[in-house]
DNA sequence: ACAATATTTTAGTCTTATCTAAAATTTAAT
DNA sequence: ATTAAATTTTAGATAAGACTAAAATATTGT
């Protein structure tokens, strides 16, 4: 099946408020991510529910589908393997790279994303660290943790970012925290949750903010 | 500017009307090359000139403005450069490569295509030989030549022949090629000159002599 | 519990791009 | 030079997706 342009945004909306909010997904929820006002999405939740994409009942909310779920991750791969190959292949910074890879997860064509992945070593990880989901909708899940989560002399690699806005990609950027970065905490401050951290081979302060958007692998 | 998907597409229709028909290009042609309605293109010319790219004068077709060519060129030039890409990078063969091109030269970033340029080589032909206009809208215009000279990949439009002897025209005719054909050089022989060809679908090998007597347009 | 507030849905409108049917204009034929 | 035929334009309708304003339902605070 091929679906509209705004049939694939709300499903991906719907798909990452999802994680978020426990209960089905509110109309609200859905307007504020995307950017529009909540009549629009009330009309649009219908049509996805006629297609089967995802579970409606008036004032309670939205679940996707098995079916909008398996579409809404396809889309997703399709994002993430654009994003792979305008920072691996095109040299891309990884701050530039989002507004590009939201108009290529729209190009239709299966045989395109699997000789894409192909090209690009099927790889893994986007480069923000999230994970690229297989051709049928598997995700690799590794756990990972906040670097706000570590304690004192704990370490770890950097594996992905929770907010990704270009703002705070140049910051770290400025910071030389990158995916693969190796991380130490050398010290917390109780008061305010800030840290004096190890980056490489030198000190760095950062806020509490700043440990709270950062994923690191501890092993 | 940006354009709609639908406003890029009737401009490169016209564009690629223009260079058949000498007089302005009719509705009817626009309609038949967009697989839509000759109404549906009056409206839509309405609304192309005004936006200043194309001259419309009522019951008497349409010519793309300066400001129109321009922005039909740089599509057109998405349009081949990502065929390059999936050839060449993606190895799909070349007669898989339109449809999906197709939707990636509607891509919005004018950065993506700077990049994807050099990361292609910053090609001059695109895999059907038709060239790719640089970024300032210039197609390497070269009129007619002779088939001789023109080098691997290239392709064009038999336009004419030097030698018209009887003998000569009837041989093309067995090779199957006559004014109008598409030919595409798929190998250049060094030592004797001779070359592999396309013509139509069909691979044809010819002498030097042969291809020091046809005129190919490459435009 | 029940009023006040917040959320969600409905109803009706708008824009873009399309269509059909009918009218206007141009081109071709005798 | 008229008429017939082809082309093009206009007028009015439709579908997708969004909006505003108002109505319906849920949630919250006391």
């Amino acid at each position: 099946m091929k679906y509209s342009l705004s049939e694939e945004n709300y499903l991906k909306a719907i798909y990452h408020l999802e994680k978020i909010a426990a209960t089905g997904v509110a109309t609200n929820a859905i307007a504020e991510q995307m950017e529009t006002k909540p009549s629009s999405v009330t009309d649009m939740v219908k049509k996805l529910s006629e297609k089967d994409l995802v579970n409606y009942i008036k004032y309670q909310g939205v679940t996707l589908t098995e079916k909008g779920r398996k579409t809404a991750l396809t889309i997703i791969r399709k994002h993430r393997l654009w994003e792979v190959f305008l920072v691996d292949k095109l040299n891309f910074h990884w701050d530039q790279v989002h507004e590009i890879a939201e108009q290529l997860e729209h190009i239709h064509s299966e045989e395109l994303i699997s000789r894409l992945d192909k090209f690009l070593g099927e790889p893994d990880f986007d480069p923000h660290g999230d994970p690229i989901p297989d051709k049928h909708g598997n995700i690799k899940r590794t756990e990972k943790k906040l670097l706000s989560d570590l304690d004192k002399n704990q370490g770890g690699v950097c594996v992905g970012v929770k907010e990704s806005s270009a703002e705070f990609l140049q910051y770290l950027d400025k910071k030389k925290i990158t995916i693969g970065t190796k991380i130490k905490v050398l010290g917390k401050e109780f008061f305010d949750g800030s840290m004096v951290i190890l980056v490489g081979k030198d000190q760095s302060f950062i806020s509490k903010k700043t440990a709270e958007n950062l994923y690191v692998q501890t092993n």
